[in-house]
DNA sequence: GCAAAAGTGTTCGAAATACACCCATGG
DNA sequence: CCATGGGTGTATTTCGAACACTTTTGC
């Protein structure tokens, strides 16, 4: 997911989604997917994942949920075949369960997105059909931000390494839905210590020119899963 | 999990283990696991190996985190083997992914376990070696439970249908590993609105007859997972 | 009556909120 | 000078922590 919008409008989440060439759902819209390669880990799958399709490299990836209803994909999909288990039992594998990454891409790396007729930006809250089961996906991944946006530092993973305070103050806006009091906000940000003054300004604004922070790499990310700050 | 300890002692929280009769890591004790059949959810299969494992009946079970590392599991293990994808490519799959679910038992329900030698009830927070990574994966659930309990009502679940403040009280600060004020936490509580009278009362104790509550079920846990209440 | 836990009331201080106001820049 | 957003000060409210106190039972 990435902020996007015109520097007028109010700021929204947007996905870099993926056209299927393939049946099931040749045409429709999908997350970017893939198998997991041998020699990678769950979160390493993910980042090459994501980034082989659209060129993006994320600023934050964490483990969202592993989905794996019965009937989520159906049978010939990818990730569906034939498995012999060590003990020799032979199975068909028609259940594909996929363990799905959630990545926040920072304003500054948007620009870099594949070119590509079938690589194509859109608003996460208002989507086509998706295919498989992905809308219910983007719905979580949703839920999840917005919970943990409070009480986490996700929010600076969307922006570059140098930011304003109103550039933040947009960021927790866009994913709560609601505007902050600028004033209140600036305080509780520094309260947390998360950010650290660059002593830089932004010139050529039209008013007092903001100060440029950085987010304090020292402290870590709240709950980033099992593996702390691996 | 379950809380267990004498009448006396402060309750602390319990893992039913099964010792392995394989390798690798024969004999050591393990949580219980297994593979996923193929016509139940992930969700399902958790709670059907638990049961089929140690006989107990989850009063709460939600998913826990995928863990895949590459060499989590030695080859030959079970879960390894071989797979032929729908396209034709054969690889041997040496890696073992366990979408892990964490479970707590109801107070009422533990005197079921199923009498074993290789079925074993241990402290949570004192636990022998494990096999696999499954020490980080305990310490992981740990964590995500002590998070979790001050925001949803996990609690509850540890309990019966019906339960006093105490015990309820009991439960939070087993998990959270300190004592809590039992005025405030009548206010907290009731403020919730999670509870319900049901207007009997506990006698026979030495002391004012506690009232006995219930959970009102009309509302739901809150975040469990992207399927709701289901 | 006494011990013990249930249950109520009150005070204190920290933190979230609302909003008035001053500051610094471009035009 | 004015418009605009950056940045500070301060009153109010809300909420959790601390703790004194009353109630109801068994012994």
């Amino acid at each position: 997911m990435a902020l996007r919008g015109g520097e007028d409008e109010h700021r929204t989440l947007w996905l870099p989604l993926v056209r299927r060439l393939r049946d099931p759902f040749r045409g429709m819209f999908a997350l970017p997917g893939g198998p997991l390669p041998a020699h990678l880990s769950l979160e390493q799958a993910a980042g090459s994942t994501l980034e082989r399709a659209t060129g993006l490299v994320p600023g934050y990836l964490e483990q969202l949920y592993a989905f794996g209803a019965v009937h989520r994909a159906p049978a010939g999909a990818e990730g569906t075949g034939r498995t012999e288990w060590a003990d020799g039992v032979v199975q068909p594998t028609e259940r594909v369960v996929s363990v799905v990454y959630w990545a926040s891409i920072p304003n500054t790396e948007i620009d870099r997105t594949r070119v590509h007729e079938n690589i194509q930006w859109m608003p996460a809250d208002d989507l086509p059909r998706l295919a498989f089961d992905h809308n219910e996906i983007v719905e979580y991944a949703l839920h999840r931000l917005r919970n943990k946006v409070e009480y986490s530092r996700i929010a600076h993973s969307f922006l570059g390494e140098e930011f304003t305070l109103a550039q933040l103050r947009e960021v927790y806006e866009a994913i709560l839905g609601r505007p902050l009091d600028p004033a209140n906000f600036r305080r509780q940000i520094a309260a947390s210590k998360s950010i650290i003054d660059t002593g830089k300004r932004v010139e050529g604004t039209r008013h007092r020119p903001p100060r440029l922070f950085r987010y304090d790499h020292a402290l870590a990310f709240a709950d980033q899963g099992p593996l702390g700050a691996a």
